[in-house]
DNA sequence: GTCTATACCACGATAGAC
DNA sequence: GTCTATCGTGGTATAGAC
């Protein structure tokens, strides 16, 4: 097998497990059983347990930020905006379910990941430019000032961040459909309105 | 020291370490010395490591459950019940911070612990009760009907389990406060009207 | 580049003195 | 009821043959 090829393996079936059972509960024997080579060969591509974690910390956060900032390019007005980032998160999700489990699970060890490998900036613009858009949203009239930007951010993210575990795209809707239910709760609320 | 206090301690304590680390990457030496007792004398009173997040996660969901059938007991309409709900997770995420950080953490063990204690019916209390509101609320005309309602359980169920991650009861907001700063983003949105 | 074999260590759990 | 001491297992990582 391509050596490439290979090392794709390592990352994805290793991102299928720590996900499942927890990055510390999986061992390198499980890995490379799920990889099929023995333990002693993934050596050759990472060095260490913790090494595969940072590299899919990395190919992540790399991702979600390149996405993030394609859509800051653009200028949108506020809830567009919002709506764009939703459905950027919705993909991601898709696109890293590993990742974003192995996040979820255990976010302060994959803090240490972004601090290790020198990713912290970009691990935070997703956050930045969702704050960014709630108070643009709040001093343009069109969001409540009522309510704490800081708050609505918290709900709305970790709500989405956690699609992951009940949504797969296409079965019910797509993810550009589940973004615009999203921000339609989130912005209009779930009060009926004649 | 009273055995039951030291019990007790033990619990603590180890909700404390699994809620930062992870249960399988915290060693029962590790516990034994945030208890201030070495690790063999632990097996006194528990005959595991396993059987300690058992009882955690017993102690949590019998309370949950506990505090659900109270509210539902009231029968609110369904907007106040909503309200009521969303009040219960938010204390009870204050009141047992460790338990509800591993069950985040590690949702499909502690749902394995969930079913070796007998619980599950007990475990899913809460999110029946949830569901029931949400019917009620689309069937009365007061929600939306044209949000699938499992939907916007997920949504605001997440939202609601995640907040002890950022929330500090007293230090901007009562629980009673934040209570209503939730409902008032999920069921009347975000958007500012006139 | 992958194998077999293994060093070395830390883990959960137990035994028996006090 | 807690101690010291330790068993057996299984972990990460390495060494050296092929």
């Amino acid at each position: 097998m391509d050596p490439n090829e290979r090392r794709r393996l390592i990352l994805d079936r290793s991102a299928e497990i720590f996900a499942r059972k927890g990055v510390s509960a999986t061992t390198i024997r499980e890995i490379g059983q799920a990889v099929g080579v023995h333990s002693g060969a993934l050596y050759h591509y990472f060095p260490s347990k913790e090494a595969i974690v940072t590299e899919l910390v990395r190919e992540y956060v790399t991702d979600l930020a390149g996405r993030c900032r394609a859509v800051v390019a653009k200028q949108l007005p506020p809830l567009e905006r919002m709506r764009a980032f939703t459905e950027i998160v919705l993909a991601t999700n898709v696109d890293y379910p590993g990742a974003t489990a192995v996040w979820r699970r255990e976010g302060d060890y994959m803090r240490e990941r972004v601090v290790e490998a020198d990713l912290t900036e970009l691990a935070d613009t997703m956050t930045h430019a969702w704050q960014e858009a709630i108070r643009d949203g709040v001093a343009s009239g069109e969001l409540r000032a009522d309510i704490d930007p800081r708050i609505f951010h918290e709900l709305i993210y970790d709500a989405l961040w956690h699609t992951e575990r009940w949504f797969t795209p296409g079965e019910q809707h797509t993810v550009r459909e589940l973004a615009a239910i999203v921000t339609s709760v989130f912005v209009d609320g779930m009060r009926a309105r004649d």
